[in-house]
DNA sequence: AGATTAGATGCACACGTGTGCATTCAGAGA
DNA sequence: TCTCTGAATGCACACGTGTGCATCTAATCT
């Protein structure tokens, strides 16, 4: 049975709610006092309900966070930077991970409506826009991530897909490439036609053509699906000297692949990854990457939803607010200038 | 504003606790009305509030668990294995990072405490014993997951490292090594021990001895911390001709420094790791690695701390409660049969 | 000395839900 | 017709905390 402010009360023998300001340092107590009850509490081992203050509050001190799969390491660093954020401003974190099944989808959200979480953070691409509907009738703030239908929230927080891409590609141009291709990831929507158009923007710019078949997309992100890559490419007229790879994992898929078919990275063949997940800097040979700074998106994430919260939704209707955060080039092994 | 049951009560003209009734399936209920409520709170979009349903009925339907480090994949696994089991339960979970620091681990035992959780799961080797000593005061159930200090903590889930272990060695013993080395991780604990006296007893039985100098020890689980290993075996009098290493990501980055040092493996020297992550079947060469059985582990922990929650605390003190569950061998390419 | 004021504390209600007990009502049995 | 029984529903309190208001005391002012 846990200690609660009346049990303090009787101790100290004051009223519950004399107890309850001195906790909270309200200055209506004198010093004395609430030094009295702060001793007797702390003696007392004494721990408030959080669920009796959120009810009566009205706030749960809670954020909520919905991620694809949170064991992808991708997903875990921005989730680093929220709790971060979180920690600071005393908030606790509720992570669901949706692993793209919808009726886990369901539960999650259900889990947050129940919790009356104070806001909620989605990380997940494939995040349904029903029940992303389904939190903002009931009021809650929401701030999306790298989210692809950024129409239906008006709170974003973006890395910068196009400028990344660019830096990519420009880097491989200025290693001499001239037939350079790109490796998407179909589900991923908008992060990967971003990735795509700043391909395409850098290769115009340089009066690159990109030949018929040099543009590829696999039905999802991991690594298994980066080693189908190679057999698209195979059967183009011209085999590439390049290719980008939508993240790290297709590229780390394609340079397994790569190595059983005996081609050899960079000498044959330069590629690129993106996001800079841990593990790519011990791939064979390591892999060149756009590093995003997951970090900072999840801090920066968090940081927009406690302003939400603390505006308690008196910002105007209709206004549509658009972080954009940029990363830079990190540049290994896995790239080198093309032969003559 | 939130729909309650009250309102709900004043739509359907009866009493809330009628509505409470309902909707938890009261026989009390005739079959009518409580269809009539049913569909009533469905239209309203009524969602319970789970603060006051744990005030009420002091129970949280949440389960904590504490992580050293979420984005580790070791880690994340075990959590999804937990996370199933809860989810088929009614329960979602409460997931704190300590990141091996102190005044965090602090905050999440905090979190726990405030939120009364109904149970915890601890997956840190390096969490604390006063923390511990903490939440058993307040009467919280506790299962703790390859924990080094199992004499405080009377319900633990272990994987079987001894024979992880001797089974990895067993298997190179097979391909005809004499001269095997351990590089372990000496802030892990119990577990690096294990792993190690699962070595020495494999050895012991095939009559082989361990040179001196080929039991080592890194400061640390990571790629890093692997890399520096190798500096250790270049120091004894013969070099190894295989080396078991207490994780896949030790032996990870001491592949990445043989073969910066152009030692080949597994042609000069077999490596062999252990937990399989999900990165190791990626390597170069793929790694040979002991599967430990994260999912099934988490969803044991689960279990088991379900099973003390409905027992509530009923069981015999002092009893001690361990399960232990095995793994498989998993050979891939970075051990071979050494050169005669 | 009496009136006023500021400071300190208690009282009582509210938050949303669950549940023991009382109440109502209809139908069955005597 | 009256009593009894069981089904269905309402009443009221409790869970632990926060807060507006009332109350009380002692100090200050006129």
């Amino acid at each position: 049975m846990p200690i609660t402010i009346k049990d303090i009360a009787k101790r100290t023998g004051v009223n519950h709610s004399t107890v309850s300001r001195a906790l909270h340092g309200s200055n209506l107590i004198s010093v004395e006092t609430a030094e009295r009850i702060r001793k007797a509490a702390r003696e007392m081992g004494y721990q408030p309900s959080a669920a009796a203050r959120s009810l009566k509050t009205r706030r749960s001190k809670v954020l909520g966070v919905i991620v694809s799969s949170i064991e992808d390491p991708f997903f875990s660093e921005i989730v680093f930077g929220i709790e971060a954020v979180a920690q600071d401003n005393g908030y606790s974190l509720f992570i669901g991970s949706s692993q793209h099944d919808n009726q886990r989808e369901r539960k999650i959200v259900q889990t947050m409506l129940e919790h009356r979480t104070d806001g909620v953070i989605v990380c997940s691409s494939s995040f349904s826009v029903e029940h992303g509907r389904q939190l903002l009738d009931h009021g809650f703030p929401i701030v999306v991530v790298n989210h692809q239908a950024t129409e239906n929230f008006h709170y974003s927080i973006f890395h910068d897909d196009i400028d990344g891409s660019r830096q990519v590609t420009r880097h491989l141009i200025g290693l001499g490439h001239q037939r350079i291709a790109y490796l998407g990831n179909s589900v991923s929507g908008r992060t990967t036609l971003d990735r795509l158009s700043g391909f395409q923007a850098e290769m115009e710019a340089a009066g690159l053509p990109i030949p018929e078949g040099y543009i590829q997309h696999v039905p999802g992100g991991t690594a298994l699906e980066g080693r189908e890559g190679l057999q698209h490419f195979n059967g183009v007229a011209e085999f590439p000297t390049a290719i980008i790879c939508y993240n790290d994992m297709i590229a780390i898929g394609l340079l397994q692949a790569c190595r059983e078919a005996g081609i050899h990275v960079p000498q044959d063949l330069s590629i690129t990854g993106f996001d800079n997940i841990s593990f790519s800097a011990f791939t064979h040979p390591p892999l060149t990457t756009f590093d995003q700074p997951k970090s900072s998106i999840g801090a920066e994430a968090a940081r927009l939803l406690f302003e939400l919260i603390d505006a308690e939704q008196k910002v105007t209707p209709g206004t549509q607010y658009v972080k954009i955060l940029k990363g830079s080039l990190l540049v290994r092994s896995s790239t080198a200038a093309v032969l003559p």
